[in-house]
DNA sequence: ATGCAGAGTTCCGACTGTCGGAACCTCCAC
DNA sequence: GTGGAGGTTCCGACAGTCGGAACTCTGCAT
């Protein structure tokens, strides 16, 4: 559909990248061959320069992505915004006690920029970098409700994508929830993105517009207690202040867009 | 002294990567033409490629780093550790309510995994993805101090690198520090990165080697509770604790030099 | 309205880095 | 010893890359 992609070796090197199983440990060169699909000299070719890149660290055993590219994730506006924020994300970790996770919005994906699990916690499917539709997180939905009602026709994907047989793939009813979202301030979200987890998210409103969004999860049979909302909201607004200072002093203007 | 290197579209890509002034706002083409000395032609295809890859993100004002190298970034096994260590980072960070990080060895530099700072902290050079001198801070000689001493003749530069006047740039000094901080079990350090910041950290050891390390930092004219030192042993031994559980669920033999 | 300046985009022929099969090496297990 | 898997090197054909130059567009000053 999106018509001939001009081939280069960009496109094999990030392939590559994404090759590595993050659930696995350091990788072989063989096993990435055949993960990514690319003959193995030129996967050996191409990890050569990787590893100059200092973008794939290679070591006795094996290949492992290099912490260079931490380097380049943090230098992303929307990593600025996460070093601010995280000091009051650790204290709405320690407070509940649950997973707390922020993001922002990308397309009609939300984007996990950070996420604090308690030790014992169930992985969760949100990682730091991976990418979950809106439609079936809190965060996605309390980031949908601050977007342009008229600009969200544009977003909505025709069939909306379903994580659990909970998730929200009627737009009329997700409409319904985005508008007591944006007037109570805050989403949620039952078993809709993995069953047995629920979320409740507030966002960091800039200029009208939402910029990221925090939020709490936790197991659907856990009573949560009542200032959990509030305290989200007061979290998200904390966020909200330093950032707009952060951005004041030393950087130019920026647009909630920028983020 | 490397010898000729090959030129390769890879080598490239980085260095228009690695232009993003991450103390800027979003760049604009030409902005990142001049700042990477590529040709504007060549910066252009590159950015479009790297769009296309989601390395990049593209906005009507001008282009910044993606949030797809995030997840990059993150799957590095150090980021995985990092993960586990937040919790207790959090916990520290709250206690002392000073700036507390976590990094790993490389060659000769720490490379700061994460930084967790007091909102109203002067902004120090430690930043996430950011490497400095290991002898020149806290994290670097506790660090150092877990490593084979033989080995260690390899790693020290010839002429170590100072950072401020209090750097410590003599061998004999650094090693009998080491040797301190190795039976103690934490190393300091003060002005010795950055004038008027001190540091003390503890190692996160698996094997016997130390796979990690948490420090605190903190104003040097600023006095620091009596079970500093303790606190942090305790972090860093929690989270030892953490990673080995981590491991061996799931996962297959890791080497401590795998992280 | 006019002209200038800088940003962004497109084009194209020369060039050169890239491609990957195949042969080769190394180590370990049986 | 032998088989097999992982890792490395080689090289000729090919195709992607290169970047100067020309062009458009937008914003601003005159």
């Amino acid at each position: 559909m999106t018509g001939a992609e001009t081939p280069s070796i960009l496109t094999k090197a990030f392939d590559l990248l994404h090759a590595f199983n993050p659930h696995e440990r350091v990788m072989t060169l063989s096993e990435l061959s055949r993960a990514s699909g690319l003959p193995k000299s030129t996967v050996h070719r191409l990890l050569a320069r990787l590893v100059d890149l200092g973008a794939v660290e290679h070591h006795r055993s094996g290949y492992k992505i290099g912490v260079g590219l931490l380097q380049l994730g943090a230098s992303t506006p929307a990593g600025y915004m996460r070093d601010l924020a995280m000091p009051y994300l650790a204290n709405l970790h320690r407070w509940t006690g649950q997973t707390v996770a922020f993001a922002v919005l990308r397309e009609f994906d939300v984007v996990y920029l950070e996420k604090l699990a308690p030790h014992d916690s169930p992985s969760s499917i949100a990682q730091v970098g991976s990418r979950l539709p809106a439609n079936c997180t809190a965060i996605g939905k309390i980031l949908l409700a601050h977007e342009n009602p008229d600009d969200l026709a544009a977003f909505l994907p025709s069939p909306m994508p379903g994580m659990t047989p909970h998730s929200i793939t009627d737009v009329p009813t997700l409409i319904a929830q985005l508008r007591t979202a944006r007037s109570e301030g805050v989403a949620r979200e039952t078993d809709e993105a993995q069953l047995g987890l629920s979320c409740v998210a507030a966002a960091v409103p800039m200029n009208g517009f939402a910029v990221g969004a925090v939020s709490v999860g936790f197991p659907t049979d856990t009573a949560m207690p009542a200032q959990l909302e509030s305290a989200l909201r007061d979290t998200a607004s904390q966020v909200a202040k330093d950032v707009e200072n952060g951005l004041a002093k030393g950087r130019a203007h920026w647009f909630p867009r920028e983020i």
